[in-house]
RNA sequence: GUGAUCGUAGCUCAAUUGGUUAGAGCGUCGGACUGUGGCUCCGAAGGCUGUGGGUUCAAGUCCCAUCGGUCACCCCA
């Protein structure tokens, strides 16, 4: 009996790791030109962290969560996101201490117990950004022109952008019991799991796939139409940086997303290559998050995409050309008496920054050259007893077959300049 | 958690109404005269048909269970 990854895991193969890190890299890069540092939290928590924040009633913290106890009865639970870590992290180490806005990065794991689906897994991985100490609605810009233009960096085009407000503590209680004044009187109307939303979560009416629910709830009280003055300007704002980018938008009332934390404006971007899973990325405001966790009232934003969504809409975009940088070298001993002095060589190229390799299965010269091709590997230095008596080495450029003899002495020095010639031709 | 669907070599797929030693392509490994790759040709390895029961003279094919994938719901990244 062979052992299985469990349910909704599974490894990144060599092929897929390569692709991840280079999206990992764009991003790094990007965040880096936006003035975002790395943070990284531990990878479970406890549990209090969660539940507090998301928020008790939140399909992630009743069902959804890897929560166990340790040997010191802890109550422990493997991260389902990254911003209750993050902030619980910016006010335990008193990062109110540091320059405003304190603008975090971070990349890896996240857990969650659900049924598995193509692009949705019970661990996995998210990038996401934290901006944390400003109310500027220019943060809020910041944060949605970061995750647009990191798609598009990475190459995708087909991008649906979704953003709303959800108010401030003025607003928002106000604004529920309208709605759920609203719903009271449509109860008739609206399906078992809506009537038990008016109390449970009335918010959440609005996502109901019932048509009949649909369209009693298109009718009803937009939390959009009842914003404060101040929200209102704040969304305002945001809109109007979006426009002065040119980026495009939808207003969408509707979008609640499931974490209760947050306040003003969410957002959430959608790729139409993908299926029901088609959320690529997704954040939000939360003034009130970083008090919640015992720091001083301060306002904050970020986002969250999922890596396994965005690779699969890159390949459905289907330019995922990501440089393989292989192996630039390969040493063909073509006499086993000279395979020391092969490796010697190995090793003195790899110690002048070549990449190189050499046969470690005892291949015949002919099955060398044919493994080491297939590897793309462009250089071939051929080494034989011939070579050693000679004192100088066949070069062979396998693109375009040429061939040229190199003193041993010189060797190094000869392979460095081309593949310096290449790295060189690839950075124009 | 609900409903549906699928599960054969590393990968993509075959296998007449249940009927003898389950096949192919790609990939992997080796070879095609003695020290030179890609193309071509030849050959080899690799499957207890996801797992466990049952029906039958006989099961990859039918039934049940279980595990896993996929699709939709739920939810979200």
């Amino acid at each position: 009996m062979q052992f299985r990854v469990p349910k909704g895991t599974t490894d990144i193969v060599p092929d897929v790791a390569v692709k991840w890190q280079y999206l990992e890299r764009i991003a790094v890069e990007l965040f880096k030109k936006y003035g975002y540092k790395p943070i990284i939290t531990p990878i479970f928590e406890h549990t209090e962290v969660f539940t507090r924040s998301i928020g008790s009633s939140t399909d992630i913290v009743q069902k959804e969560m890897y929560t166990f106890e340790d040997k010191g009865n802890r109550s422990l639970t493997l991260r389902p996101e990254g911003t209750a870590p993050v902030i619980r992290a910016y006010v335990e180490q008193n990062m109110n201490q540091l320059p405003q806005p304190v603008k975090l990065y971070y990349t890896g794991p996240m857990f969650r117990y659900e049924r598995p689906q193509a692009g949705r897994y019970r661990q996995f991985w998210q990038i996401g950004v934290e901006a944390i100490g400003s109310d500027d609605p220019a943060v809020d810009a910041e944060s949605i022109l970061l995750l647009i233009n990191y798609f598009k960096a990475v190459g995708l085009k087909e991008l649906a952008l979704y953003i709303n407000s959800m108010g401030c503590e003025n607003d928002r209680p106000q604004y529920i019991e309208m709605l759920k004044d609203y719903a009271e009187a449509k109860r008739e109307s609206l399906c078992n799991d809506c009537v038990k939303r008016i109390d449970l979560n009335p918010l959440r009416l609005f996502d109901c796939k019932n048509e009949t629910c649909q369209t009693v709830m298109a009718d009803a009280p937009k939390l959009i139409d009842h914003l404060c003055e101040s929200c209102r300007g704040h969304f305002d704002e945001v809109k109007h940086y979006l426009e002065m980018q040119c980026v495009n938008y939808v207003i969408k009332p509707e979008l609640v997303r499931g974490l209760d934390y947050y306040t003003k404006t969410t957002f959430e971007v959608v790729s139409p290559l993908l299926g029901a899973q088609n959320a690529i990325g997704g954040g939000g405001r939360y003034n009130k998050l970083v008090e919640e966790f015992g720091g001083p009232s301060t306002p904050g934003i970020g986002f969250a995409l999922g890596t396994e969504r965005l690779a699969l809409a890159v390949e459905k975009e289907g330019v995922f050309d990501v440089d393989e940088n292989s192996t630039e070298v390969f040493i063909a001993v073509a006499d086993p008496a000279a395979k020391h002095a092969a490796v010697n060589i190995l090793y003195e190229l790899r110690a002048k920054d070549v990449s190189a390799d050499i046969d470690y299965m005892g291949r015949s010269l002919k099955a060398q050259l044919k493994a080491a091709n297939r590897r793309g590997i462009r250089y071939f230095v051929f080494l034989g007893s011939r070579e050693l008596e000679s004192g100088a080495v066949v070069v062979k450029d396998m693109e375009n077959g040429a061939q040229e003899e190199v003193k041993l002495n010189e060797l190094v020095e000869y392979l460095t300049g081309l593949v310096a010639d290449i790295s060189e031709r690839v950075a124009d």
